[in-house]
DNA sequence: TGTACATCAGTGAACGCGCGTTCACTGATGTAC
DNA sequence: TGTACATCAGTGAACGCGCGTTCACTGATGTAC
């Protein structure tokens, strides 16, 4: 049943695509390789005609997830601040909290991907940078030195806030880190740029 | 072979403390009953007359993790601001961020947490509700209405950073993460007061 | 206080199960002539 | 363009292994008299 090349590429593609997702929404440890095939409509066994191991899906996977978000929050910030800080908001809805598939993988298996393998944090790693350059770089002429550190800051904080607002298990306390990390981060965002023309 | 009273407690103590150690450095799939009954000194099959699972165990290592890390705290905040923000700088060091046994396991097992059963999930969250409480009312009279806000914002940007630092690659930028991190927060906890008093 | 007995902490073998990975096999695809 | 054959994507059984959990057994501890 040997498949054409592209039949075999969509497969490939196919699994990373379902890898993305379960890894996120049941983390790494946690989703099998088999049930990734199942889930990618197929037996457990072709797997290894497509990938060396576990691992290396989960670095592609990672990949792919981060970017997603990199692709995401990339047009966001290409239409300016207004639509840059809607989106910042939209992640930290409880919309998003509560979409276990989506988000970031930074956030979805965050403790995971401190012990992944090099190709694995990697992976993270480049997107991360990515996301750093795009949100220090927003708009025209924000490059100022402390505009990566902006960056960092309001990445940790946000990754921080949606991956506690997951664990809580009151309601109302996880609501409140979001409304709570929302409104400063946006503070953050606005007032910096008023200060400096004042 | 039957143990005395006392020293059935003081082996479960240590089941608890050995495990508590196990799942932040390894994570909480990625560690065995066998494997923390063996750091505990003893074989595995004794494990089931203190604990009814292993979800039970992690549980009551997530509490007792994180009770560790509100007594810091709170010795901490007693000491004044002054000592509050050093134990905080401490917490976003290269030296906590490289020590797996150190740190919080909100950071240690974030991912895995948010999955966890709600017992678990409780716990965390019971550890953190305390974190806000002695950040928000920290000093004599701080005990703004947006304190508490100001609380969860702290907490959730270390909780991200230092995750961040410890999944990215690069020791740079591993290092930008903290350092920026801890010169925004600084900033923010000094910040405030001196505007509130002008 | 001393004795007889029930309790139960810990041992180590065993349970069923799912994991990541391998492999002989299949048949359609791609290639060489 | 047609034919013969090598390739290889996907199947499904099987590999060894470690998981969480159970259990018969042990012997020291705690208890009842």
């Amino acid at each position: 049943m040997k498949k054409s090349r592209v039949e075999t590429a969509e497969t490939r593609r196919r699994i990373v695509e379902v890898a993305t997702r379960a890894f996120r929404t049941n983390g790494i440890h946690a989703t099998g390789v088999a049930e990734i095939m199942l889930a990618a409509g197929m037996t457990h066994g072709g797997f290894y005609r497509h990938f060396a191991s576990k691992d290396q899906l989960v670095a592609e996977a990672c990949a792919a997830g981060m970017e997603a978000i990199v692709d995401s929050v990339g047009t966001a910030a290409e239409g300016g601040e207004e639509a840059f800080l809607k989106h910042i908001q939209t992640f930290l809805s409880d919309e998003t909290r509560d979409d276990c598939l989506a988000g970031c993988p930074l956030v979805a298996m965050g403790s995971e991907l401190a012990r992944a393998d090099m190709e694995t944090r990697r992976a993270a790693s480049q997107g991360f940078r990515e996301l750093i350059d795009i949100i220090a770089s927003r708009g025209r002429s924000s490059d100022t030195p402390s505009a990566t550190g902006d960056a960092i800051f309001m990445l940790s904080t946000i990754i921080g806030a949606v991956t506690m607002s997951r664990i809580v298990d009151d309601p109302e306390l996880s609501d409140l880190i979001l409304d709570e990390t929302r409104k400063r981060l946006t503070t953050l965002c606005v007032k910096p740029r008023e200060t400096s023309l004042s």
